[in-house]
DNA sequence: CTCGGAAATC
DNA sequence: GATTTCCGAG
């Protein structure tokens, strides 16, 4: 009998949510379909326990730098029963994401991605307001 | 470190 | 379909 891959959930509220639960809302379709990448990230991100191993970056909304890589690659190897799990390979789950529109990469600073809300929240939250700025980036255009 | 193809797994 | 694993290149 196997029970090492104990979800345990911390009903605790860190204080000051950065973003609705629409983001962390575990998949309740009876399909049962495993949490995917991106939501686990936000839920790391939710908790202020795991901001030593992965915060937001304060400047630009939606962008993280994860501090700690092994140390996420080892709770998100935890939620997925995968001891062997690296930021390599994680990573690479990542790079994945740019070609369907859910994260980009900041370059020039290491373990910083970020996420792209316009298709994020569009789909769930069309009248968030991402930027009170005066620009207003269209479908495909630089976040920079 | 970061990128991305390919095979394999679920 | 999403993710994992392996690996060569930059």
């Amino acid at each position: 009998m196997k029970a090492g891959c104990s979800i345990v959930e911390k009903p605790e509220g860190g204080g000051g949510y950065q973003f609705p639960d629409w983001a962390y809302k575990a998949e309740s379709s009876p399909g049962s379909r495993q949490i995917q990448l991106w939501h686990f990230i936000l839920e790391l991100l939710q908790k202020e326990e795991f901001r030593h191993v992965i915060a937001w970056q304060q400047g630009e909304y939606g962008e993280f730098v994860i501090k700690d890589p092994d140390e996420v690659a080892r709770l998100w190897g935890r939620r997925k029963c995968k001891p062997q799990m690296n930021y390599d390979k994680l990573s690479r789950a990542l790079r994945y994401y740019y070609n369907k529109r859910i994260l980009h990469k900041t370059k020039g600073k290491r373990f910083t991605y970020k996420f792209n809300f316009s298709k994020l929240v569009m789909p769930n939250y069309p009248f968030i307001n991402i930027r009170s700025s005066g620009k207003t980036p269209a479908c495909g255009a630089e976040w920079f």
